[in-house]
DNA sequence: GGAATAGTGTCTGTGAGACACTATTAG
DNA sequence: CTAATAGTGTCTCACAGACACTATTCC
């Protein structure tokens, strides 16, 4: 750390910034493309924490989610560096947002509120929300449920809803099919105790 | 600054990293795309600097790059946040990535190194070019010159040689002549003092 | 059989890609 | 005229999207 560059000063001779992360958590409940929202001196903002010394950012942000929900095994997907100098008042502080993706019974002692209801956040964390659905979306768009939200075995129903929920522009359940098939593979066994015929087991490939 | 949280400590009173910014700045040079590269230290490196207080990442980056090469107004994109905890044996360094395309008559006292050949890199500046590469190449896929490296007015040639200079895939004339033409108009002017037919002037749309 | 859902045959339109032709200029 | 490059008519192939039909299960 008493490495000293070329003006015989050592990096933390220099001011700098704090850096924090903010994670838009999304997940799907009652058809509907949620982010958990946490309540802080009366306002609505996403978790985060500032990030500690040798700590990933991705640790600082698996750090952030563990205590207000028993999150297993998260891997935050890095969106943009926000650096308004006056974004917080607190001083400088750089967001680094991210983006995780979870099924909702994953989910305890958060707000869940729809997308499209969660304007009016605290610092920019309504354009983090924008950012993550974008980047949700866009990743949905080409291969079943990159998130793994459905677990490892599903029907095609299922995903088709999943990813109606994620992009109401989703086509419809035909066109769907076809396109997902090369990215699936079809197991040789069937759902069971469902109304109707039962609909084949996939996992993704 | 002096605003304390709820343990009584204000954000400096915590540990903070430093903040860095380096850019690939690829430009096309006989027909190859190329980054920018400095020698330092005997080994290769992008241009970068350390973020200064109550700078923004961009202005950070146009000041790194102010000094070597008299750099217009150029606009940076944000690619991604380094953070692997001996990156630099320095300290705790954070590296904001970031891209910048310009002509190659914008740059001077710089070595530009075809990026097929740029590897070995300082730091993990390897993997900052390859995600600068992949995303002008997702930028030009879609849209003419998005970066403005080849000035206002353009033929169709120079386009098609701009862009498969970006990405050899690019689509052959006849082919990238309708991809693009939804994007640009077309000028009553011609191209003069040329062999053969002149081609028409575009602009971007 | 009837209800319910799974899965598919098939038609249409669109658009990428390639080939080869025509058009326009200089000399 | 020839050389050289610009620009386009057109064919093929693939595929997204939609409709409607068939298939399979439980009751």
């Amino acid at each position: 750390m008493s490495i000293l560059d070329a003006h015989g000063k050592a990096l933390t001779d220099y001011p700098r910034p704090s850096v924090a992360v903010d994670t838009a958590v999304l997940t799907v409940a009652d058809e509907a493309l949620c982010v958990a929202l946490v309540e802080r001196d009366g306002g609505r903002r996403l978790p985060g924490t500032f990030l500690h010394e040798e700590e990933l950012l991705a640790e600082a942000v698996a750090r952030s989610l563990r205590d207000r929900a028993g999150l297993r095994g998260v891997v935050p997907r890095q969106l943009h560096v926000f650096d308004a100098v006056d974004r917080d008042d607190r001083g400088r502080v750089l967001s680094v947002a991210h983006l995780i993706a979870l099924p909702s019974s994953a989910l305890h002692d958060v707000d869940l509120v729809p997308v499209v209801e969660a304007h009016g956040l605290d610092f920019d964390h309504d354009a983090i929300v924008e950012r993550a659905v974008d980047a949700l979306r866009e990743s949905y768009a080409e291969r079943p449920d990159p998130a793994g939200i459905l677990g490892p075995e599903f029907t095609l129903l299922e995903l088709h809803r999943l990813h109606s929920a994620i992009d109401p522009t989703t086509a419809q359940k035909d066109t769907f099919r076809r396109a997902m098939l090369p990215h699936l593979d079809g197991l040789d066994r069937l759902q069971e105790g469902v109304i109707g015929k039962p609909a084949r087991l996939f996992r993704r490939r």
